[in-house]
DNA sequence: GGGATCGATACCTGTGAGGTATCGATCCCC
DNA sequence: GGGGATCGATACCTCACAGGTATCGATCCC
């Protein structure tokens, strides 16, 4: 099978219409039909059923899509990791979640640049649930991600912290006059509903709750009465001054883990991480 | 990048010769060396240095062949799955190493069968080390692996058993007369070496031990009073009648954890692991 | 029933993958 | 030190196939 088949089929399975997924990668339609046509064939599968009106994927065809997705992030990787490394002094990309582990990051890039074998690191923010796309596809080499939120599914980690969670409210409210809160006093309160983050590919559930895209938002938004919030309690080294946090007994504890590709083996990604558990 | 470049890489890079990697791909020597051209011109990266005596990897080429050997795999998982998936009783392939978890092996399987959604689970007995390329490029869904000797890396995984290990001995040994022994009292042996397991890619480590692949190999060469094991207790299960045990105190525990590919959705996986995880 | 939508088919063209023959550099060895 | 062996690169040819345009045929909608 060509990595060419495969994002010709991953293009068609997502969109579900030739058409579309032709434009989408740059060739005209009939080309496209008999690409699938013929891979169908090789495989002896039947991957689509096609009426005039509607394409719909089959059993196996659900299969090749999630297999053929990860095969094609690792032809990727291959590509960039390859090219990166031939680059003078190749570095480190290292993605997290804007926002989120600031105190930490900065502990840990402090430490590593103590290190006299220490290569530069290239800090990458991207939004929610994309740290695990760019460790896969070679677009970073190692990530910070948050339990029990990211998920570290087939790559290496190792824990580095974990700490409670705090409601974010705007300044003011009843409910930071107390010591602590429970989960059933934020996720209920009147006009402040807990807001909805997109997942993977970017899409919302439904439900009530405003929908924002990163913490900016958030913030803006708690402060405006509009949503309250539960964060890891490292946000409050960055809190805005309209904003206030009490604990929250019995919110699951975020751990946050550095996390690798498992078959790494730079020694630059080695050293940073070692450095990372020694914090 | 095209999975073909791959391929072709690939061979090279483990051959480290043009001939004898063409020859092995099926293609003419001259096409070979062109498409490595190619693929160095495309990349705008050195792979390989060759003089007309020998070809060596350059730091690029090795990041490209291990990532590589990756994406290929992928591939090729992609393609297996896809084709098994359209079967019409797809059933599960579970893989683990000859003459080990046996009886762990066979409750799972009784266990599992008893399950009314169970599918057939054809079980796949393979060398040492091969399991993870088997689970890797799917010719297996999930895997018997026994920690710490098995690299879980890169893969889901759930503990199901941990057990002591036992010196295996020629019946009559002196040591037998213990109740329990050190590893110091097993290693340097008079006469009685321990064996040495090839790694992953078929190869022995220098040392003394004689050369073995199996465990039938083994208790031969131990009744035969030219080595000596340390084996999971598990084993003594079917343990020949001219061997017998001695536990080892100090010996590390093996743990079995079953484990399979992070992104399998596959309804019948999860039940056998679920199954595994209560045994 | 006419038009719009959409995948499949027919047919053409050019790129490039793969073949053979040969070159040029290096090493080996008598 | 020169003749032969080894091995990757180059030159040149051919044909398969990726990709294009035009069009068909089925389905749905008004």
């Amino acid at each position: 099978m060509e990595s060419r088949e495969l994002r010709y089929f991953v293009a068609v399975a997502e969109e579900l219409h030739f058409g579309r997924a032709a434009e989408r990668l740059g060739i005209a339609q009939p080309p496209l039909s008999r690409a699938i046509q013929q891979l169908e064939r090789r495989l002896g599968v039947d991957l689509l059923e096609r009426t005039s009106r509607a394409v719909t994927l089959t059993e196996a065809g659900s299969v090749l899509l999630r297999e053929g997705r990860a095969a094609l992030d690792a032809v990727e990787a291959a590509d960039r990791r390859t090219r990166r490394a031939a680059k003078p002094h190749p570095g480190l990309v290292l993605v997290t979640k804007a926002g989120s582990a600031g105190e930490l990051l900065a502990r840990l890039l402090d430490a590593y640049a103590a290190d006299p074998s220490a290569v530069t690191v290239d800090v990458q923010l991207c939004g929610v649930g994309e740290q695990e796309r760019m460790l896969r596809d070679g677009r970073a080499d190692v990530a910070l991600l948050h339990l029990p939120f990211d998920s570290t599914l087939g790559f290496d980690t190792e824990e580095l912290h974990t700490e409670n969670q705090l409601a974010i409210l705007p300044r003011g409210h009843e409910l930071l006059s107390r010591p602590h809160v429970k989960m059933a006093d934020v996720t209920d309160l009147p006009g402040l509903p807990l807001p909805r983050w997109p997942d993977r590919v970017g899409v919302y559930t439904d439900g009530p709750g405003p929908k924002v895209r990163d913490t900016a938002q958030l913030y803006q938004l708690i402060a405006l009465g509009r949503a309250a919030a539960v964060l890891p309690e490292s946000c409050r080294t960055h809190l805005r001054s309209d904003l206030a946090a009490v604990p929250v007994l019995d919110a699951p504890k975020v751990t946050t883990v550095i996390a690798w590709p498992p078959h790494s083996r730079s020694q630059a990604l080695a050293a940073l991480v070692r450095t990372a558990t020694l914090l």
